[in-house]
RNA sequence: GGGAGCAUAGCUCAGCUGGGAGAGCAUCUGCCUUACAAGCAGAGGGUCACAGGUUCGAUCCCUGUUGCUCCCACCA
């Protein structure tokens, strides 16, 4: 093995011979249990950010994780073809590098440009996956857009459309001016911004009064239709029914009374506009008005804004109408307000609501089986569906049960085309074949202008990629799948839409568990972002820093589902890390020297025992965090074990023995360290598996299981006693000021017999790494002048002229006794508390009392040392 | 308006079913101890946001307050 740790030069060659070994594949006929992951496909629009990296090192460790407990595991991976960002992305392109906009290229020209974008970025984001070291089955590489996917989308439009849930009409949605397209409500955003309410005249035909609405939105009151206010407002009882001259219009519209209306906000009264406000176009609707739609899909106004109006901006427009309405004294007043703005997710533009005949899915049927699959059926029981953590199982059901019909044609080419053929005659067909004349009346047909909705397809990932609609071994075997990880962003988008089509379509839940993580922050706790600047590249941090140590820094000292913030200088942390495990596995190697050793053929030392039981224990917790997906637990439990346990004091423990023990432990122990680590760190932890076992991989070695037998409780306790002595005898010296450089000798006088014992097999053990030259065992207290360090196994004795400062052991001492003393004083009050002798737990009790007796003790024994000094 | 989360050491965060406050980083003091200075051994540092309540006992459970996030929502 190289000196020091130098990620570059084996993590490429590592993940090629796990290509090339076909160790990611995963069979449907292996006649193992199966568990499967489907990515959470990346965007093709560009690379993998922080968050990918996140997202996939959770999923990675947990299939590999699986794969070592003997599942089938399959990770299946691919790409979206992310309709609308991915558009806007070649628009903008092709305008710069060819100056063409889509009308020049045309549908076939920029579909073509568009499956080039994706052979380009697609592979990309791919090659960057592999860096992570995914352990994905690339051999199921699917894109939304692939062929096999796309039949899947065209399959579960006509299926829907044939059972009555997916229909097409007239309704107000989200319009983006910008994009040119409609978008569903989960599209939108809605930011607060500065505003202002303002209060307009209508006046009566009659000319007996007129009256006042309040809009945020002057513009559209070109297109009102009506006046609404509330039945029962008495303000305006008599006004209902009779007809208003609107302004800046030649028209005359109706006061109307409808339930819908506040009565109690702004001035009671609302202007109308069904074409351009959502509940607008309810109330029009109740009663029966016109729909007048004002504004082009540009935002710009049109014809029917009066020919003043037409061609002007939007918000020209609003300038103008306020204008011409204060010239007409018609502007009563003008209220700040602040009000949330939609804007598209995509492009930020402010969104236009607008009617528009679009097609759509009919919600409540669907949502209501996918409600029931999240809820559990009763006490103690478990649902279809378990999030986790459990509080995004809220967010989930109040989005699913308050859920409208969702509008899934948009106005764009990058994307599944509509299967919906028209004829002149009126008669439309839906299906799946290509339609090339009317069923009616064989006369030309055309197709739908219109794509679906990106994530109508993302819907159905979880079954399309297995290969439905198709009956294949594949889709029964591994559907449906295990868990889902996956951000909380895209849990309307995403989450809930997979679940009601796998409950639609497969007639099952797409998986059972949904493991939801944070984002990946700046140090400030920012969002990152390209406009500020504040990104980190993840390939740039598996540059510096190595894979391993990028995937660590993301599972661990983190929770799941709340947002991390990060920083380059927490790798750093982690990289040493990586390297503590490459140097430690360079000593074992070392130590072993190619010689093989078994643990069941030699007599284990204490500390060989300590470690085998500590290492038992981390296996049992590591196992059932893993069993959860605790992820973040299991690389903190590792963790711990590999520095705090193994390094720091096994192979410390292992110079002192040296023997074939230690040699077979050693062996043994980072055997296991390798394969705990190996979800997490799989690149080192495969190129160190290799220098011990050649050819054999890692990868699909098992996981470490508990093992009764090496459960030695009794060597735990020991050695804790005997690690107890040694801390005691550092942090002494260090307040003596000794230099770390001197050895001192020890003088231990043990309590009873069996203590004599632990000390004499672990007198090696506290000479070395308590800098002593030799233990001396005594059966009475020396005389003369000593520091005195008081344990619960012996009083331990160093000679005063060994060491530097008698005052600064006076000190120590006194300290050491003032710890003692508040301790008494803490166990006293306790068990003179009666209500604690009477409720508290009996174990709890007698600890305290045990406690009580031995710091009683102990206090005796620092006092004599003090009386001495 | 509804819902959720967070508030613990200077910083980033752990603290499982209530029973003596933890880690990493940073700081300070010693050490090149034959795997590792990307290291080793130590030290200092906390009214667990605030106020009540339940309990023998609260960082943990309940209520309220304050501050900061986030999500959802058609009050013009």
């Amino acid at each position: 093995m190289d000196k020091t740790y130098q990620p570059k030069n084996f993590e490429d060659r590592i993940y090629d011979k796990w290509v090339k070994g076909g160790y990611f594949a995963a069979k449907s006929d292996s006649g193992k249990e199966p568990f499967c992951i489907v990515i959470p496909p990346p965007n093709i629009t560009g690379q993998l950010h922080m968050g990918h990296a996140l997202n996939q090192t959770i999923q990675d460790a947990i299939i590999r994780y699986k794969r070592m407990k003997g599942f089938e595991a399959l990770w299946l991976p691919g790409t979206d073809h992310a309709s609308i960002a991915t558009e806007v992305r070649i628009v903008d392109t092709m305008k710069q590098e060819e100056g063409l906009t889509k009308d020049d290229v045309g549908r076939d020209g920029f579909l073509k440009r568009a499956f080039g974008w994706n052979d380009k970025y697609g592979g990309r984001i791919v090659e960057q996956m592999r860096r992570l070291g995914n352990s994905c089955d690339w051999d199921r590489l699917a894109f939304t857009m692939d062929e096999r996917c796309s039949k899947a989308v065209l399959e579960a439009f006509v299926r829907l459309y044939n059972k009555g849930l997916i229909y097409k009409g007239d309704r107000i949605i989200n319009w983006c001016p910008k994009c040119l397209t409609a978008l569903s409500d989960a599209e939108v955003e809605h930011e607060p911004q500065d505003g202002n309410i303002w209060h307009l005249a209508y006046p009566l035909e009659d000319g007996s009064g007129q009256i006042v609405v309040a809009t945020t939105r002057p513009e559209t009151m070109l297109g009102d239709v009506a006046v609404a206010v509330n039945p029962k407002d008495k303000r305006y009882a008599g006004m209902v029914g009779k007809m208003l001259r609107l302004p800046l219009t030649d028209r005359l519209i109706p006061i109307i009374a409808d339930d819908y209306v506040d009565a109690s906000f702004g001035s009671g009264a609302v202007k109308i506009t069904p074409a351009h406000d959502p509940n607008d176009f309810e109330v029009g609707a109740r009663h029966g008005l016109p729909v007048l739609r004002v504004m082009n899909d540009d935002a710009t106004m049109n014809a029917a804004a009066g020919i003043a109006f037409d061609g002007l901006d939007r918000y020209t427009a609003r300038k103008k109408v306020l204008a011409d309405l204060d010239a007409q004294k018609l502007l009563v007043k003008t209220v700040k307000h602040t009000n949330n703005v939609g804007h598209c997710y995509r492009c930020n533009v402010v969104i236009e609501p607008i009617v528009s005949k679009q097609w759509f899915v009919k919600m409540k049927p669907l949502a209501e089986p996918a409600v029931k699959a999240v809820k559990a059926t009763g006490k103690g029981k478990k649902a279809q569906i378990n999030f986790v953590p459990k509080r995004y199982q809220k967010t989930y059901l109040n989005w699913m049960e308050n859920i409208r019909d969702w509008c899934i044609s948009r106005q764009l080419w990058w994307g599944h085309r509509i299967p919906a053929y028209y004829c002149e005659c009126g008669h439309m067909q839906v299906t799946m074949d290509k339609v090339t004349a009317c069923a009616k009346c064989k006369g030309n047909v055309r197709q739908d202008e219109d794509v679906l909705d990106t994530w109508f397809s993302s819907a159905l990932w979880p079954f399309a990629t297995l290969g439905w609609p198709d009956n294949n071994p594949d889709l029964s075997y591994f559907y449906p799948g295990n868990v889902l990880v996956t951000m909380y962003d895209i849990i309307f988008f995403w989450v809930a839409r997979m679940i009601f089509s796998g409950l639609e379509y497969m007639g099952d839940v797409p998986f059972n568990d949904v493991l939801i993580h944070g984002m990946i922050r700046d140090a400030k706790g920012r969002k990152m972002s390209k406009s500020l600047g504040n990104g980190i590249d993840p390939l740039e941090v598996i540059d510096t820093y190595g894979a391993d140590a990028l995937r660590f820094s993301l599972v661990h000292g983190t929770s799941m589902g709340s947002d991390i913030r990060y920083s380059l200088d927490k790798v750093d942390g982690y990289r040493n890390f990586v390297n503590k495990i490459w140097n430690a596995s360079r000593y074992v190697l070392s130590a072993v020297d190619g010689k093989a050793f078994d643990i069941s053929e030699v007599k284990l030392s204490l500390a060989d025992k300590w470690i085998l039981s500590r290492l038992n224990t981390v296996v049992a917790k590591v196992t059932k965090c893993m069993d959860k997906y605790d992820v973040n637990k299991s690389a903190g439990l590792i963790y711990d074990f590999v520095w705090g346990e193994f390094c720091d004091w096994y192979i410390e423990l292992s110079k002192v023995d040296g023997g074939d023990s230690t040699k077979a432990t050693l062996t043994y122990v980072l055997d296991m360290v390798l394969r705990l680590l190996h979800p997490f760190t799989p690149f080192v932890t495969e190129e160190i598996y290799g220098h011990i076992a050649g050819d054999k991989p890692l990868i699909t070695q098992d996981f470490p299981i508990f093992d009764k037998k090496l459960s030695y409780r009794a060597a735990e306790r020991q050695m804790e006693e005997v690690m107890d002595i040694i801390r005691k005898i550092r942090v002494m010296r260090a307040d003596n000021n000794v230099s770390q450089s001197v050895r001192t000798s020890i003088v231990v006088l043990p309590v009873n017999d069996q203590k004599k014992k632990l000390l004499k097999s672990a007198a090696g053990y506290i000479e070395k790494l308590a800098m002593g030259n030799n233990l001396n065992i005594v059966t009475a207290k020396p005389d003369g002048d000593y520091a005195v360090i008081v344990t619960n196994t012996c009083e331990i004795f160093i000679p005063m002229s060994q060491l530097v400062d008698k005052e600064a052991e006076i000190a120590r001492l006194k300290k050491e006794l003032e710890m003692i003393n508040s301790e008494i004083v803490r166990a006293q009050g306790k068990l003179n508390n009666q209500g604690f002798v009477a409720k508290a737990p009996k174990e709890l009790i007698d600890s305290e009392k045990a406690k009580l007796e031995k710091y009683i003790e102990q206090k005796k024994k620092i006092e004599d040392s003090l009386i001495v000094n």
